[in-house]
Formats: structure tokens, C-alpha cells, sequence
DNA sequence: ATAATTAATATGTACATACTTATTAATGTC
DNA sequence: GACATTAATAAGTATGTACATATTAATTAT
């Protein structure tokens, strides 16, 4: 027979995501044991613990000791997005990659660098402002805080050659990181930058790092109006 | 002694992240084997495999058969997004949940539609156009089609009381799910429901789904003025 | 030299087993 | 009845072992 002569913890996986979708396990409902299913299927129970493992991350059932497997009453839709450095991502495309610095200022950062960081005192950062372009146009403006203390490295970095993006993440790993999305009107610098009428909408990624509770970088990344993210898979 | 007798996979997995923060193992590097590490840390190599299965997860190394596990060299910024039912994301935020269904309407898609499925031929579906509201404010107006095929009860739901997005969620699972977010400026219809100025920059989730390729729904959702997206942790 | 075959290797998986831990349920006490 | 204690439970973890699989390296045949 060419039949697998045991079950593969993605066929469990399988199994019970079908059974979920069929409704044999709806909204709500407890799942048998881990050891109940591990019997019914012929298979160990690592092996079905590695699937609900599987099925649990992706958000479709949820596990507690004791409490057994439910699956989600209020299923959320979980997606997960990839945010490369920008070169990569524009090199990826297909396009040529350029880089502009546009201004890089030293002094103390304002208030609402501090909220990002949740910081209460003003810090002596360095403040970068820099364009990615993809053939020859606009594809990110970024605007850039760095905490001196954190990476004092990047004082002597020539950052008209690389970019900011690029060497602290060369450089400067973190241990947390926030990132959030919105969408903004372009207007003054940044419509101007990004060579878009004033107003046109773009989208904001925003990201914040730290290492061990201490600020790395926060960056305000404004993307060309049509700039779309799509989630992995 | 409190020391507990064994290492745990977080453990494992803590130890190898910590040294590829102080760049003992840097990018681009290739980290021992996982039998190695186990003697090493004096433990299990399963253990140590769990430990890098997490890493991996998380796209810090890359592990390949025979290959070895390397540290990423373009590390990725790596967040995953929950999108919750839309009256429980409002009630979470403390906020009172309303809903007003705009429009309901039947007939064939548009070809936006059939190129967000896929699909190649004009397909009988709902669109319905409903607003969800916080605190009596417009939060996200939503432009959803339905495949009739796909969803045939939809028609014998009342939209008036219960909103597709719900009413969906709860009865029609999907195994593939696209998710895509970009800006857009507010005007006409979408500016008046959300109660904002035209050409108000708006955030768009854009979601698809589909059970087994089969087409389910597409949504527009526009999110209000100030929206933002925040990744989970 | 080039291509096809074979061996070596590191990760991946499956299983049995034993123990740990969080949480619920049952029990007894005031 | 309310509250603390104890037992039961199901997931979580750790280990040794055996085998599977993908991929690279070495070897052989053409």
C-alpha cells in the first residue's frame, strides 16, 4: 500500500480544523481530550497536542490546563505581516532602490517621541529624515528618532550612504517592538517629499523598538498614496 | 535548592535569543547544531528543538534540513494583527456597539470584486453596505459582497438587526483568508456616512475569504478619522 | 568534464513514558 | 451559608529512541 503508515500532526491538524468548519466542533463548543482524539485517530498524543499546538496559534481554538479545548466563540481573523527593510522590499518588486537623506538633526526629542517610547524625560536622540525610492519615485518618507544612548554608533555613520533603516537593523537588534498603521493626509514637507498633492491620503507604519525596556528607534514611515500591506498567506 | 532540576524550552530559547542580541551568534551566521546545543545547555534535543521552532516562528533564524539554522541576515519586523468581530472590538474599548444596515442589494459583482476572488466570471452576490458605530459615531463603515452560492441563507437573514460581518463570523468558516490594509481618501457616500470632511484620509481593511477556493465574502471595511491598527504584544 | 548515483548529515516527525502545572471540582470546616 | 483545603483533571513539558526527509557532498559512470 502506498498509504502513510502513521498520522502526521498536520493531518490531525487537518482533521480537526475540517471537523470545524463542518460544524461536528462549532463556536463555543469543548473539544475532547487531547488523549480522547489521540485514541479515536490511532495516533500519540504529541502527536495531537502538536496540532491543537498548531490550531491554537492561528486562533481558531483556545487551550487551558484543566480547562480543556474550546473552539473560539468569536473567531478573530489572525494575519501576520512581514515588514522588510526597505531596499529589500523595493528590490523584491523588481525596481531600482535610491536613497535620499533629507535632514539629520541632532537635540532633544519631543513630547510625543517620548509617549511612543512611554518615556518621561527628554532624551538627546538623533533625528533622521530620509527617502526611499523605488525607480526613480517616492516610495517611503521615513522620519526618524534614535536614542544616542542606545546606539551612539550611528554619530559617526555616514547616513547619506546607508540608511538609518538599514544599519540599525544591521546593527542594533530589539527585544520589543510596536507597530502600528493609519492613514494620514500628506500635507507641507511631506506631501512635498513624497510629490503628492496636499491632502492625498497615505498610509503611516509606524514602528518602535527597545531593547530591554530601553529605547532604540521610532520611526514614521509614509508610504507613495497607493501603497497597499498584504498579510503573509 | 529553588533552581529547577531542568531547562525548559523557553528557557533554551531565551538563551540562544539573548546571544543572538549580543551577536554571538550574528546574522547570517550558522548556529550549531541542535544536538550540539542540547549537550552543550544539558538538555534534550527535543527541547532544543522546540526552542528553535519558536525562534523560527518568529523569523529570527532560518532552519533548513541538512542546511543548519542560521541567523536571519534581513531581519524582518514581523507582527501579527487580531481583527476582531467589529462590536466586540467597540465594546472592548468600553464603548457602546450600534449598527445601521444602508443598503441591501442583489445582483451580479463588479469586476473589483471578481479580481479581489479571483474569479473569472460575473457572479450572483449581496452587497451590503452597513455602518458600525461607538458611542453613536460612526467607527467603520463596511462594503461587503456575498456569494450567494457560497452563502444562500445570507438572503433569509434580517441585516436590520443582525450585520453580516456577525452574522457571518458565526456561520460561515473560511479556510483562506487574504488581508490587505492602505489609505484612501474619504468622499462622497463614504465621507458622509462616516461623518467626516471630504477627502478625510481613512484607513482601509480590505478582507477576502474563501472556503477550499470557493469565494465566501470580500469587505471594504473604511475605518473612521484616527483609526489605528496595533499589533498584538 | 559532466551527469547521474550514492552516501552523509541536520532538521523534522512520531511515539511511549514520566512528570509538572494550572485550574476546576469536591470536600470538609467554621 | 461562606470559606479554606484537598483531590482530580487535562494540558504542558522533558526525555530517549527510532525513523523520515530534504539537501548537500562525495562518488561513480558516461
Amino acid at each position: 500500500m502506498t498509504a502513510p503508515p502513521r498520522l502526521s500532526w498536520t493531518d490531525v491538524r487537518d482533521e480537526i480544523n475540517a471537523r470545524i468548519l463542518n460544524r461536528t466542533y462549532a463556536p463555543g463548543d469543548k473539544l475532547p481530550r487531547d488523549e480522547d482524539i489521540a485514541l479515536e485517530l490511532g495516533c500519540a498524543r504529541t502527536t495531537v497536542h502538536r496540532a491543537m499546538q498548531d490550531l491554537s496559534q492561528t486562533g481558531l481554538v483556545e487551550r487551558k490546563r484543566k480547562g480543556g479545548t474550546h473552539v473560539r466563540a468569536d473567531p478573530v481573523t489572525r494575519a501576520t505581516f512581514d515588514i522588510p527593510i526597505t531596499r529589500r522590499e523595493v528590490e523584491q518588486r523588481g525596481s531600482k532602490y535610491d536613497y535620499q537623506l533629507i535632514s539629520r538633526m541632532l537635540g532633544d526629542c519631543p513630547t510625543s517621541v517620548m509617549a511612543k517610547f512611554g518615556i518621561q524625560q527628554k532624551t538627546r536622540m538623533l533625528n533622521v529624515k530620509a527617502l526611499h525610492l523605488a525607480d526613480n519615485r517616492p516610495y517611503i518618507l521615513e522620519d526618524r528618532w534614535i536614542d544616542i544612548c542606545a546606539a551612539p554608533e550611528i554619530l559617526n555613520v555616514d547616513l547619506s550612504t546607508q540608511s538609518a533603516n538599514e544599519w540599525l537593523v544591521h546593527n542594533k537588534p530589539y527585544s520589543r517592538v510596536d507597530v502600528r498603521f493609519y492613514a494620514m493626509n500628506a500635507k507641507g514637507a511631506i506631501a512635498q517629499q513624497l510629490a503628492t498633492k496636499t491632502g492625498e491620503a497615505v498610509l503611516i507604519i509606524e514602528r518602535t523598538t527597545w531593547l530591554a525596556h530601553a529605547p532604540i528607534t521610532t520611526v514614521q514611515a509614509a508610504t507613495a498614496p497607493g501603497y497597499q500591506l498584504a498579510a503573509q498567506n
